[in-house]
DNA sequence: TAATCTTGCTTCTAGAACGG
DNA sequence: CCGTTCTAGAAGCAAGATTA
């Protein structure tokens, strides 16, 4: 068979053993693709990372097919060739966004728009991903000697014996991996705030946003809950959270809590106490998803002319607290539910939007719990 | 040597096309 | 209009190096 008749493609299964492999063209799975997720599915990891690595780990075989070299056989050149051709590729998800390379986000967020290539976080998530599967191909006997994909640090882990004696080699970058640019949390200004949750058109609706803005819940976090996760008296809701899979009780504002008694007295009649709490609003009425919360939040960017995305709500409940002087900064970490307080530490000092305008301290938070 | 910064890895969210 | 599918990318954390 011709190498441009070959491809690969990742798919779900109904295993809980395996949730998604990568199959060839005959519908036929890779035995060593299946083989490591299988292995990051023993190591406890979370479905979504399965996902992830799987996709990873297809856009490399892809490049193996153009390069016609068999995933065993691939050196360091090969790895050096496919971080120069992510480096210089143009992104196909960016082209049809960005078609002349003209500014197309950002015109009343201040958001920064973005280069037609792929992110250097992106390059650096492959190349995580690629020295994990062949470590683990190594080990199994499966793949070569020497993982292709150099260490952490400068020089090659592989070819560097580590002796006591010598001095530590610096912590700097490995090879091939990229400077990811600092990020910065995205906060929305009180009146764009407004018109978007004039623009909600139901309840279901307007109780998500009100409970994302004052929970800093993320949008899985807040999809996961069922009937029994509202403390109406306490003015609480219970979030699993990412990572630790810990439930917690976060407080919640008392209008976002207006907004979700009158979903689901209006909307939702006979909820069990373990029923989903958000469900779609046309038949077959099935838990909402995360893709499906999002669509509805795009509708309202084009209705608006707005570039937002959920997470922002996040990081305006998130800025709006750790702006607030009378608020310490550990009260942030807890309300954000950060492990750390390095993760804590970019709200602060963050404005009401990036468009420069100034942060209007004293003004409450009108939609933020506490 | 305590505090801060960098890096790499894991986990989740985002972008765009498409479908009923 | 409301939602799904297929890739891309940001967020969060811990460990180790660096700086104060």
């Amino acid at each position: 068979m011709k190498a441009d008749q070959r491809t690969y493609e990742v798919v779900a299964t109904a295993d809980q053993g395996l949730p998604f492999v990568m199959v060839d063209e005959t519908g036929v799975p890779v035995a060593v693709i299946a083989d490591y997720l299988r292995e990051l599915v023993a190591s406890d990891c979370s479905p979504l990372t399965v996902r992830s690595y799987a996709f990873d780990l297809l856009t490399w075989f892809r490049f193996l097919l153009v390069e016609e070299v068999d995933w065993e056989q691939v050196t360091r050149t090969q790895v050096r060739d496919y971080v120069l051709m992510l480096r210089s590729a143009v992104n196909p998800q960016r082209r049809s966004a960005n078609p002349e390379g003209q500014v197309g986000r950002g015109s009343r967020t201040g958001k920064h728009p973005r280069s037609p290539g792929y992110a250097p976080a992106t390059i650096n998530h492959r190349l995580a991903v690629l020295a994990s599967f062949y470590d683990f191909s190594k080990r199994t006997g499966a793949g070569p000697l020497v993982n292709p994909v150099p260490g952490p640090g400068p020089g090659d882990r592989n070819m560097r014996h580590q002796s006591p004696l010598e001095p530590r080699t610096p912590s700097r970058r490995g090879s091939y991996r990229q400077k990811t640019p600092e990020l910065v949390p995205r906060a929305i200004p009180d009146d764009l705030y407004h018109e978007v949750f004039e623009a909600l058109a139901s309840d279901r609706d307007r109780a998500i946003v009100a409970l994302l803005v004052s929970s800093a819940a993320r949008a899985t976090e807040l999809l996961g809950m069922t009937a029994t996760d509202v403390d109406w008296g306490g003015q609480r809701i219970r979030l699993i959270g990412k990572g630790t899979r810990q439930p917690e009780w976060v407080a919640v504002s008392p209008d976002s809590l207006m907004w979700l008694g009158r979903y689901l007295a209006r909307e939702r009649p006979g909820l069990e106490p373990n029923g989903a709490l958000w469900l779609t609003l046309r038949r077959p009425h099935r838990p909402l998803k995360y893709q499906a919360l999002r669509a509805m939040l795009l509708r309202v960017n084009a209705k608006l002319g707005l570039d937002l995305v959920l997470h922002d709500f996040r990081h305006t409940c998130g800025i709006r607290l750790a702006n607030d002087p009378s608020i310490p900064i550990t009260d942030v970490q807890a309300h954000l539910r950060h492990r750390t307080l390095a993760s804590s530490e970019p709200y602060r000092a963050r404005r009401w939007s990036s468009r420069g305008r100034g942060c209007r301290r004293g003004s409450a938070p009108p939609a933020c719990a506490r």
